[in-house]
RNA sequence: GCCGGGGUGACGGAAUGGUAGACGUAGGGGACUUAAAAUCCCCGGACCUUAUAAGUCGUGUGGGUUCGAGUCCCACCCCCGGCACCA
């Protein structure tokens, strides 16, 4: 009978599907396990072979897992919004409800094909209203929970798909990543989810998950977690102002931060006043403002500033002034009382109306400081002040929430001139010598504003201007040429050295990241030397580098101590011949300069004579020294002792060739070599030569390692590390700051959820209630977009909104990214139907977390963020107790085309899987994807070498002839295939578990060449042999299990297992080595004991052993034996 | 530049510091056949040798540690992926 894999594979897919052969079990007995593959985008093209090879290793596992008892969860589903549906429909009307659930038919075809063993009841549509009413509900949770906020951003603007895309959609050369196209910056309100908050779990509990290491470290680059230190740099500039500080309710001017905030700012010469204001529980908006006007007088000098209801005093008190103040400062300060938390006693009657025009005409700046988590002044509040004023609300952080901690730096820092700058080497702090600042920063902002700060106003206004018309692209082009230009009539206090040092606006700063300011270390960072070097500033060296060896020859031993001694190197040059002189040291691997200790000399006299003792030249002429000093650490292999080595570094030529016998003490350990320049800098492979020699050469560079601190006061001595510790505890704070930003999920295109927000008639956003939800996406649209939503083109919306909120609410026209849809599907999978919650807790708690994750690696960054993001935010408002969501993750490696290059339908190289089940079978394509090369590889198709999978099968069918009945067994054969089959169920069983597939497979055919070889099985052999093959080609051993006359599904046997004694057979061959090369074989009884392994290894050789002395006999058991010969 | 991963026959690949190249593909030889396909058997890293036996070399390059290195250490070259003026 022939295999004839058509009609075995349609039969038993049928067999099944009516069987609901894959149906969830729910026994809660069983252990669970929850296998998932990442839904896919069902794309009009189809699936070419390698998409499958994921989901062909799940169902490996997921088979594998039920036969060993589990209860699994192994579902499927469509991530099926997104661009190419839409696309598809601007072109040629057909909506894309329409063209995306055709691909979904198409893609389930295919993917039934492959027979993988999923539950289709538990099917889930990302465009389906029933799956993303909860998505939508998830956001208003978020909304609620305040992980959700708009802010009007400048943003990501993609122009050929007409919408916004997170920082992570953008490739590092500026493009998109989707459509290609060069992105713009444009300026919008937009939709973010707080993902920030996360950024330290999402870095620290990467720890607990089984991830692909370089998957972890992508996150980890992704958030981009530095710790450093704040340093604040106070402002040294001619002007000085008169502050007058309003508290806030129930305030008082005793209170310590008001107490510090004076303190601070009277130490930078300027003047303070703090009246008190009477009856702020009750106030009288007269009685307040005769107060505060007849505290001080008010001019062009004055700075005002008012905390929270100090604010409203302070915004009246400037709307009655005859002359212009220089600037007005709000601390969660409000012009209306809808707080956030409580009423307050003076509701009732703060019924005060502001004048915008005159508050405005009498103040040349504002600043509206607001902390995000005010618990009273909410973000609304704060933007209506702004407003008023016409200015942007300035976040801050204040240490309690309300700005109302005993110390308030952030106050400071608004008020005072001080310019805060973030490090990750505070150690360095002493060489700061000067600072620079982002164009964008809001200080340079404000003084452009003041106009007569600086000197070079117009300069600067002009660079600032030029920075921010410049593209990101250009802007991050690295290899362009640093500029700046200098802040002139400013300068800033090294808070460590007391030096007046310059300020720059400079667009290499980056004012998004950290405090959008940097102290230049010229000397120890390498874009500040550039810098300094451009502009001819200062460059203070304060680190002496260190040069630590911790591995090799010559690498620390950590068991000994360490002595320290001052030491000295020299570079000689012969000047007839230009070669410089190198010492090859007969026991360490590398040439080195001369080099030598210090004995109660000067470094001069003891380099002179270490030259004369090493080299024997005497006729040396110093040159100069070569630079500062600079530190070893070593393990000193000829005086056997860690070394940490304090070196000067000299530089002599030799005057004539003069050159003396070395002693027999120094001859026995190195050699003098003349090298060229050219070899010099092949062989000199030790750090601190290479360093002397690059100063030799005069090359000049920042020192950016590690090292020792110089000239840096009492901090002189420390390491690095200390120093970062003690400098920052001296002279900042710690702080850590993150590359990550929040994740924007506006989009302005159809084809997605949308965001359930709608606006009252004052624009105020509200979220949907759950009632309304699904909050449906409209059909009555416009697909193009234009530079808007196209959901703005439905009346349908804007009546539903209407009807339901009342007339003037605005529903909101954005639609949510994709991958908010795709960050919470593996929750639903566990309760997929319910229509009262994304999920019932008890379901979750059932399945929940995911045990196996599969996907591709161009996942690293988004979607496995996002997911773990929703998971912890999910968390924290009580929805799920676990913290991770896929507990283990592996990516499966492309499959290429033949020619190497991707499958694509541009190249018309895809391979179609649909055409290789039906020419070689399901079975065969499954074997073969597994068989290939390791999981996670890239590898080629080679459809010839796919032909090998399907005759593995062909013979696998003709060896079910091989069949024997216990009666007709030879009992030999019988041992010899048992043998291999419980190795081969010990390794199949590891090798699945541990992703190797291909191993396993070749395990398969081993076995099956064994059981050829033998020509026979045994009946209960065989069927452990199709119980091993029944997870990689669950068609073909289904069939012959049945017609062994097994009734039941082989796909619910119990998973076979093996026999320990059998692992051990009866005689081992031992490799017989003679000084390491294979010389010979013996075969022995596995238990013989080493010395007679010995004497029957020595036989099977004893003609080579002729003559010869063994020096020493390895016996290594079950393996080999090396006899070493003496020399 | 920084951070990962990798470099083994003609090809895909295998190998807890212990006989390098399992398993498969292509290739060569043979059997069966009128013939071909399919199937079965044998060979299958390079060099040396008529061939065998024996030997020499061989896992990107150069060194090292070890009785023994594809595997560990040092330096370097190349390829792939990610990040990149992130202070």
């Amino acid at each position: 009978m022939k295999y004839d894999h058509r009609k075995i594979e349609k039969k038993w897919r049928e067999k099944w599907d009516a069987s609901h052969a894959y149906a969830t079990n729910i026994d809660a007995a069983r252990p669970k396990y929850y296998v998932l593959d990442m839904f896919p985008y069902p794309s009009g093209a189809g699936l070419h072979v390698g998409h499958p090879k994921g989901y062909i290793a799940s169902d490996i596992i997921a088979r594998k897992k039920r036969m060993e008892g589990f209860r699994v969860l192994h579902p499927m589903g469509w991530d099926a919004f997104g661009l190419p549906a839409e696309n598809y429909a601007i072109k040629t009307g057909t909506p894309p409800q329409k063209t995306t659930d055709e691909s979904i038919a198409t893609f389930k075809t295919q993917i039934s094909n492959l027979s993988l063993s999923y539950d289709w009841d538990r099917e889930i549509g990302s465009h389906r209203s029933d799956y993303y009413k909860w998505t939508q509900w998830l956001f208003t949770k978020f909304f609620d929970r305040g992980l959700v906020y708009k802010k009007k951003a400048l943003v990501n603007w993609d122009p050929i798909d007409q919408t916004v895309l997170a920082n992570e959609q953008v490739l590092p050369d500026g493009t998109a990543e989707r459509s290609g196209a060069v992105v713009e910056k444009k300026e919008l309100e937009q939709w973010f989810y707080k993902i920030t908050d996360y950024a330290d779990e999402l870095v620290d509990k990467l720890e607990t998950i089984d991830w692909p290491e370089s998957t972890k470290i992508n996150q980890r680059n992704w958030i981009g977690r530095s710790e450093g230190a704040e340093i604040d740099f106070g402002l040294d500039m001619p002007k000085k102002y008169k502050f007058v500080i309003l508290h806030g309710f129930e305030g008082k001017p005793e209170m310590p931060r008001w107490q510090w905030v004076k303190a601070k700012l009277e130490e930078l010469g300027h003047e303070v006043i703090l009246p008190e204001l009477p009856n702020t529980n009750d106030p009288s908006e007269k009685e307040q403002v005769a107060v505060a006007l007849a505290a001080t007088t008010y001019n062009a000098n004055t700075v005002l500033v008012g905390h929270s209801l100090g604010a409203a005093v302070a915004l009246k008190v400037a709307e009655k002034l005859r002359t212009p103040i220089a600037r007005l400062v709000t601390i969660g300060g409000f012009i209306d009382t809808a707080f956030k938390d409580k009423p307050r006693k003076f509701e009732k009657r703060f019924t005060w109306e502001f004048n915008g025009k005159a508050i405005r005409d009498n103040v040349r700046s504002f600043t509206v400081l607001q902390d995000p988590r005010d618990y009273a002044v909410s973000d609304e509040q704060a933007a209506r002040l702004a407003e008023l004023l016409d200015v942007p609300v300035t976040l801050g952080n204040s240490n309690e929430p309300h700005f109302t901690g005993e110390t308030e730096p952030d106050v400071l820092l608004w008020l005072r001139p001080t310019i805060r700058v973030f490090t990750t080497r505070a150690d360095t702090l002493f060489g700061a010598t000067y600072l620079v600042l982002a164009p964008e920063h809001p200080w340079v902002t404000r003084a452009l504003e003041h106009k007569t700060v600086l000197k070079n106003n117009d300069e600067v206004a002009a660079y600032v201007q030029k920075a921010k018309q410049k593209s990101d692209i250009e802007r991050l082009a690295t290899d362009k040429e640093k500029t700046g230009v200098r802040l002139e009539g400013v300068s800033a206090v090294n808070p460590a050295t007391g030096e007046k040092i310059p300020l720059y606006v400079a667009d290499y700063v980056l004012a998004h990241y950290g405090t959008g300011a940097v102290m230049g270390v010229p000397a120890h960072d390498d874009r500040d030397y550039e810098f300094a070097k451009k502009y001819e500033l200062p460059i203070h060296e304060v680190v002496e580098p260190l040069f630590k060896r911790t591995s090799g020859v010559d690498g620390l031993k950590p068991n000994l101590p360490i002595e320290r001694r001052e030491a000295v190197d020299a570079i000689i040059r012969n000047p007839k011949d230009g070669r410089y002189l190198v010492l090859q040291w007969k026991n360490l691997p590398w040439v080195t300069f001369v080099t030598g200790g210090v004995e109660n000399e000067s470094a001069e006299s003891a380099i002179e004579r270490e030259i004369i003792e090493e080299t024997g030249y005497k006729n040396i002429r110093l040159v100069r020294p070569l630079g500062g000093a600079l530190n070893a650490q070593f393990y000193h292999v000829n005086k056997k002792s860690n070394r940490w080595a304090h070196v000067r570094g000299f530089y002599f030529e030799l005057t004539d060739d003069v050159q003396e016998p070395l002693s027999e003490d120094e001859a026995a350990i190195h050699e003098v070599l003349w090298l060229t320049k050219e070899e010099v800098e092949k062989q000199l492979t030790v750090p601190d030569m290479q360093a002397l020699w690059r100063r030799y050469l005069g090359r000049e560079e920042a020192y950016t390692g590690e090292g020792i601190l110089v000239a840096s006061g009492e901090f002189d001595g420390m390491t690095t590390e200390e120093a970062r510790a003690a400098i920052t505890q001296r002279f900042g704070r710690r702080k850590k700051t993150y590359r990550l930003r929040d994740w924007l999920i506006s989009r302005q295109r159809y084809w997605g959820a949308p965001i359930p927000i709608v606006y009252d008639p004052e624009g105020k956003p509200h979220a949907i209630p759950e009632e309304h939800l699904p909050w449906l996406l409209p059909t009555d649209v416009e697909y193009l977009p234009k530079g808007t939503s196209p959901l703005g083109s439905s009346k349908e919306l804007v009546e539903r909104t209407e009807r339901i909120f009342g007339k003037g609410w605005r529903p909101e026209i954005d639609t949510m990214d994709t991958f908010a849809c795709s960050s919470w599907y593996f929750l639903r999978f566990a309760d997929p139907h319910n229509e009262k919650e994304f999920a019932s807790k008890q379901a979750i708690e059932e399945w929940l977390p995911v045990d196996l994750y599969i996907g591709g690696a161009e996942h690293t960054v988004l979607h496995l963020m996002y997911a773990r993001f929703f998971v912890k935010a999910l968390r924290d408002m009580s929805y799920l107790k676990f913290d991770e969501p896929f507990l283990k993750l592996r990516h499966q490696g492309l499959i290429v085309a033949e020619d190497g290059r991707k499958m694509s339908k541009r190249y018309g190289n895809v391979i179609n899987p649909d055409d290789i089940v039906e020419t070689y079978g399901a079975d065969t394509l499954r074997v073969y994807e597994m068989f290939m090369g390791p999981f996670q590889d890239s590898i080629a198709w080679n459809t010839q070498s796919m032909i090998g999978a399907r005759r593995f099968l062909e013979r696998v069918w003709r060896a079910a002839e091989l069949v024997k009945e216990a009666n007709e067994i030879d009992d030999e054969k019988y041992k010899t295939v048992d043998a291999v089959l419980h190795r081969s169920i010990k390794k199949i069983g590891e090798d699945i578990d541990a992703f190797k597939f291909n191993t396993a497979v070749s395990q398969l055919m081993i076995l099956l060449n064994t059981i050829e070889k033998e020509k026979q099985v045994g009946r209960a052999q065989w069927e452990a042999y199709l119980q091993l093959l029944a997870p990689f080609a669950p068609h073909i051993s289904e069939e012959l299990w049945h017609l062994l006359g097994q009734g039941d599904s082989i796909h619910s046997t119990d998973w076979p297992t093996y026999d320990e004694k059998l692992l051990v057979s009866e005689t081992v061959v031992y490799a017989i080595q003679i000084d390491g090369k294979l010389r010979g074989q013996v075969e022995v009884a596995s238990d013989t004991d080493k010395a007679a392994v010995e004497s029957a290894a020595k036989d099977a050789v004893a003609e080579r052993l002729a003559g010869e002395e063994i020096a020493r006999t390895v016996v290594v058991p079950g393996k080999l034996v090396n006899f070493v010969l003496k020399r």
